[in-house]
DNA sequence: GGTTTGACCCGTT
DNA sequence: CAACGGGCCAAAC
């Protein structure tokens, strides 16, 4: 397996409940900044063996993924919710209280 | 093998 | 401010 793609799986699982986590975010964590289509890919790859929070990840815009992906949006919305995530009037993830500011930077003096 | 596509992001116009 | 376009990586044609 890629080390990119453990890189961006160890991230996705380390998302706290409750919270969110955008592509580029992870991304950047993963060691491939810019790179947040290899995320997206990454997770297509994932999908169902390795039970990870994929349903925490979302675009920088707050929007979930398409209905494809779960089945259907009220799918992901319920998770999401059921995890105290908070969503704004238009249906989208109201980043400023959900979205994850990510490991502490003392974590990245380890690396 | 080159080309296209995808659950995207960011700096520039 | 909104819109645009280039960039990035991996898989499927």
């Amino acid at each position: 397996m890629n080390r990119h793609y453990e890189q961006v799986y160890y991230w996705v699982a380390r998302i706290p409940r409750g919270k969110v986590a955008t592509y580029g975010q992870i991304a950047r964590w993963s060691g491939i900044p810019r790179s947040a289509r290899a995320v997206v890919w990454a997770m297509r790859a994932a999908s169902s063996a390795l039970r990870l929070p994929c349903h925490r990840v979302v675009n920088r815009a707050g929007v979930l993924a398409p209905d494809y992906v779960f089945g259907s949006k009220e799918q992901q919305r319920a998770l999401l919710e059921r995890e105290g995530v908070q969503f704004l009037p238009d249906g989208r993830i109201d980043l400023a209280h959900s979205l994850w500011d990510g490991p502490s930077p003392e974590f990245f003096d380890e690396l």
